[in-house]
DNA sequence: AACGGAAACAATCAAGCGTTCTTTTTTATT
DNA sequence: AATAAAAAAGAACGCTTGATTGTTTCCGTT
């Protein structure tokens, strides 16, 4: 056999894409055989070159097509809202919702970076930066205007974004609680954890009995 | 050559571990070769299995331990401590104190927990949620007395602990804020989250221009 | 109907993998 | 000093890996 009746380029194409996907989800890059991949589709482990020039760029093509696409739709929730409570709000929702959609992707972008080269990392790392400025911008523009109790707007983006990327761990579609009763209750805490007062005094030491002897 | 001048077993057997936990972190477990392993240490790759039956079980070993340390040193700092209030502050700062001093135990442990079998897999999982439990047990206490406003103790406990332990994807010891800052703003946003009045409501739909399309 | 390019197969390569086994050297015990 | 045990070397194993190449078949266009 070669060429196989029916093939398609643009679908064999998509198919190895999401295929790869499913795979460095489950397994991990480096775990991820090419044959196991070419298995998944249906092919031979060579055609996949007709795809990509080799393993390592299959993982950055995924991994720079979610971060741009994280961005961008972000940018676009955000545009034209100027309020920093409400963009804050929307900054939540927007993130739940894109990560409980596409878990794997996300999985993969935060945990493969690593296996990323040099190249390619500063890239991915750069487009998440502009992401994580969005929120951070949000936060000190909120404690510019008083709205927001928030001292350490680089702490604080940083927290609120690992609160929420966290419900890639756990999260099920058919769980109880459905997607928007999750929006309301993370955004209920990112809300409370910037306009709290907690946060506006330098606490007094916390009544331990001892610290922490890890 | 054969047995080194010097050698011995309880040293190597320390070193073996301590050599696995930083390439399992850097590299993550599949990508780390046991040649890579070996080398690190000053051995011959055969020789590593005087000191674990395979590949695996080193993995394993790392993983329960640090569980299975995180688990007892929880319990041992909130022993004692009935106010939810308190306990909730000790459980904030014990498990970032933790975390900061040993990201890369606790990196493994929630990243590779997917690479361990079966069996391996459920008994750390099993360490994993008893110690989830404790924070939400703190939090249901609280909710009850009325101190916290928290209508799903779950969700928010992984809420928190993804806030948490999110803070091993950017310390360093050597940065601006030290480990008590930190914990401070941490027990600010956690504090305020779970008392704060927004999680009290069921909140009136957001002042979303349109929902996230992800 | 014929042709050129697209799509996939099939075979191959060197390298590296986890693991096992035997041998050699060092250390500790008597 | 002799001996047993411990520690590591080193070679070998069967396999799999990512990658390459040449060939064959199908498809869309003219």
């Amino acid at each position: 056999m070669a060429r196989t009746i029916g093939s398609n380029g643009a679908r064999t194409a998509e198919a190895i894409r999401q295929a790869g996907v499913k795979l460095i989800y489950r397994h991990g890059y480096e775990a991820m055989s090419l044959r196991q991949l070419a298995a998944e589709v249906g092919l031979q482990s060579g055609s996949l070159y007709k795809y990509f020039e080799n393993k390592q760029n299959l993982l950055f093509d995924i991994v720079r097509e979610h971060m741009g696409d994280l961005l961008v739709k972000a940018e676009a929730d955000l545009d034209g809202l100027t309020d920093p409570m409400a963009r804050l709000r929307t900054f939540v929702g927007f993130h739940l919702r894109y990560h409980m959609t596409r878990m794997a992707h996300v999985f993969i972008a935060n945990m493969e970076i690593r296996s990323l080269d040099e190249v390619h990392r500063a890239e991915v790392i750069g487009l998440r930066r502009r992401y994580e400025g969005l929120l951070e911008d949000i936060l000190r523009e909120g404690a510019r205007t008083g709205v927001f109790h928030v001292e350490e707007p680089r702490v604080v983006t940083y927290a609120i974004i690992s609160m929420l990327t966290g419900i890639c761990m756990w999260y099920r579609p058919d769980g109880p609680l459905d997607q928007d009763r999750l929006v309301e209750i993370y955004t209920g805490l990112a809300v409370d954890g910037v306009t709290g007062p907690a946060s506006a005094f330098a606490p007094a030491a916390q009544p331990l009995k001892r610290r922490a002897r890890g």
